[in-house]
DNA sequence: AGCGATGATTGAGG
DNA sequence: CCTCAATCATCGCT
């Protein structure tokens, strides 16, 4: 909260950048933009029929006047209210407008602030362009938490429960997995960071997810490799953002994530293991679902063999580490470096 | 308003 | 730099 206001413009640039960045984006409440979510943009665009495109609340003086304006002209005369109406909404308009411009404007002038001291910078060190244009589209990103969209969840459940053994996306993943989510590799980071954290703490309370997500990447996996009969694909249609996609290269994984628990032991036979797997899985999910699953007993039955004593996944052995530095310096958390 | 869920941040440890 | 763990801040539902 605090910290914000002690952004120095001119002190050592490589610090006091990002603070900046910060700082400008949190001081302006201006419009909530780039709504890459649904709802959002329904809110758009029902302000735009209205008239009125604008922002909700905080920010939207414009917002508070239309409403203070509707509730204000209400009551009068048909045919004043008519007019009355009209005036104000106008008004508003043109208010909104202004605004926007007034922000446009100072974003522009941020956004230069920024590109020159990058040119500053790039005097002691390389700078790609590519840099800039991240930065500049940081800039014109609007910072305030939202939930991700209820797709994106779903592609990132679905490769937490089908990696459940290891649940570390190389670099290689996260970048897919940020490009299908249309949210940055930092955000998938974090999300894994969440998730691994918040199922470890409280599995029972993910069973059914766990569940849920198994049984899905097993039919989908089943679909894929429906014995080859192409085109053949039942009604499900496997939108692009199934996990379909993401080729079940480890589907070995949701294998021994799930059938240790049944003490059956096929461990080493690989082969067919993508069949086996998904065979394993609806066995185990039906005998889930049309029975007894009750939270404790439950707790026991997916991952907990990933899991160590120590409450670490096993094999820390963090791929994701070096295996393709497509980003160099300045990976850090949040999309600040993205 | 209260509350749980959830995305982001921070600090420690490797 | 990455992960974990704790924590914060906001969302979204009731």
């Amino acid at each position: 909260m605090a910290p914000l206001s002690s952004c120095d413009w001119s002190v050592d640039p490589t610090v006091t950048f990002n603070l900046c960045v910060f700082a400008v984006l949190s001081i302006r409440g201006a419009q909530e933009e780039e709504p890459p979510d649904a709802q959002l943009m329904r809110l758009d665009n029902m302000l735009l029929a209205e008239g009125v495109s604008g922002p909700e609340k905080g920010g939207g003086s414009a917002a508070a006047a239309a409403a203070a304006a509707a509730s204000g002209g209400a009551g009068a005369d048909n045919s004043a209210e008519h007019s009355d109406y009209r005036a104000k909404l106008s008004q508003i308009r043109q208010i909104y407008h202004t605004e926007l411009e007034k922000y446009e404007q100072a974003c522009n002038e941020f956004t230069t602030h920024v590109m020159n001291l990058l040119r500053e910078q790039s005097r002691t060190r390389p700078i790609s362009p590519k840099e800039i244009e991240r930065m500049v589209s940081i800039i014109h990103r609007k910072r305030k938490r939202r939930n991700f969209n209820k797709q994106a969840t779903e592609i990132l459940n679905e490769y937490f429960y089908s990696h459940l053994s290891n649940p570390y996306p190389s670099e290689e993943a996260k970048e897919e997995l940020a490009k299908k989510c249309s949210i940055t590799v930092s955000q998938v980071s974090n999300w894994f960071g969440n998730k691994r954290i918040r199922y470890k703490k409280n599995i029972g309370k993910f069973q059914e997810e766990a569940n849920m997500y198994a049984a899905k990447t097993a039919v989908n996996a089943a679909n894929v490799s429906a014995h080859g009969s192409q085109a053949n694909s039942p009604s499900t249609p496997n939108s692009a953002g199934s996990a379909g996609s993401f080729n079940m290269s480890n589907s070995g994984d949701l294998f021994m994530g799930v059938q240790s628990l049944n003490g059956d032991s096929y461990q080493g036979a690989q082969v067919g293991a993508n069949v086996q797997s998904q065979v394993d899985t609806l066995r185990h999910v039906i005998s889930q679902t049309g029975g007894y699953s009750d939270g404790l007993a439950a707790s026991q039955m997916y991952s907990p063999q990933g899991i160590n004593a120590n409450g670490g996944w096993q094999d820390a052995t963090t791929p994701s580490s070096v295996t393709s530095p497509t980003e160099g310096p300045g990976s850090v958390h949040s999309d600040t470096s993205n």
